[in-house]
DNA sequence: TAGATTGTTAATCGATTAACAATC
DNA sequence: TAGATTGTTAATCGATTAACAATC
């Protein structure tokens, strides 16, 4: 069952972006890629897309290259989007109200079950159906609805506390978008996304554009 | 003025998270710090630390470390974030208007100046102090304020068309959340927000986390 | 069959880590 | 001065690219 050899997490990271680009060309009605044509529309080489794929197994064909269908669907798999992942929000902030009214998550099978807040103005309120739940209700919810994941939208000051809790609590993942780390916990896998450093990065290249080129 | 080696962007990447880790030790009065010590606070390697360091410059002082505010200030002013950054919003949705609200990216340089759609019942319409501008008035207005940064918040549809028309009124940098890739402009930086593929690779260190342990 | 394209091995390249002389 | 810790060179490790035999 486990996989002898250790896959490099970049591998990992390129993978949801080869299924987008290969759930754009089966949208419009692409029945076949080899290696060479997605590398040109991806900008990376045949060569890593032929690596990174036979990382998972031999999906393609020699001679006429990869079906787009089975060759998406198999990656969905390898990242477990049919699953099914039941996702509750911690924060009914404006973060965490824009993300609980965005519906592209459920698409790739993430599926908001829950929105939480300390808020006692903001418990009891309504984000489209959801409503915002008291965070001390957590313990028990977590017992009828088993989230596995929880996106973490509170305040840096509150992120480690919540992580803990829902970490206590059986949590399988943490998305962070709080501008702070979140402690490893045993069993726990966490993903950041931290905005800010997205845009100190842009400044940068922005800055250092003239120089490099 | 133009520095010889090249920065690879492994490093610059890197670079917001000292900066934040630094930021935090500033405030709570913690004067120097050894690339030891900061190596076991952020679970890298020293080694990794003090070459990332130099390829800006020598920054510490043998025996004795680097010195927290000087150096927290020095990676400010490589990512370029005292330089005012003037910011615009496109696309005043659920994830635009959250944006547009979150005041912590004004902290760290970039000043929002505008929000921006093309949906007539959202013009004119207000989040927080701003407007929301009509697209079509974006020409006069990048003349008159000078945004250098534009975040990308609209449907992936709209996405391709917004980014050519800012490239072609001479944005610097964008920061894409649409779920999908912008194509390359001459003299526009791009960083990609893409909160699904986040989401994939939490799922895949999910589902392989037994494995992997 | 001939042409195309994979899967996979080998070569290259770059990034990370280790080591240590320099020096505060 | 002795101890600590840097800046930097060298060694290691891993990821990417190139090449090509296998084969559809």
């Amino acid at each position: 069952m486990t996989s002898s050899k250790k896959i490099s997490f970049e591998v990992i990271k390129r993978l949801p972006r080869y299924y987008r680009y290969l759930g754009e060309l089966l949208a419009n009605g692409t029945a076949r890629i080899s290696s060479k044509d997605l590398s040109s529309r991806m900008n990376v080489t045949a060569s890593q897309i032929r690596q990174d794929l036979n990382c998972f197994g031999g999906f393609g064909q020699q001679g006429y290259g990869y079906n787009v269908e089975s060759l998406y669907r198999s990656i969905g798999e390898i990242l477990g989007l049919y699953n099914g992942h039941n996702t509750i929000i911690i924060g009914a902030g404006n973060l965490g109200r824009a993300l609980a009214s965005y519906r592209s998550f459920e698409k790739r099978g993430f599926k908001l079950v829950g929105v939480f807040d300390n808020n006692p103005s903001k418990i009891g309120q309504y984000i489209e159906e959801f409503e915002i739940l008291d965070i001390d209700t957590i313990e028990a919810f977590m017992q009828t609805h088993k989230p596995d994941i929880a996106v973490i939208a509170v305040p840096k000051a509150a992120a480690a506390d919540v992580a803990k809790r829902l970490a206590k609590l059986g949590i399988k993942g943490l998305l962070n978008f709080s501008y702070t780390d979140i402690d490893a916990y045993e069993g726990v896998e966490i993903e950041n996304v931290h905005l800010s450093d997205s845009l100190m990065t842009l400044s940068y290249k922005i800055e250092n554009a003239k120089a490099q080129d």
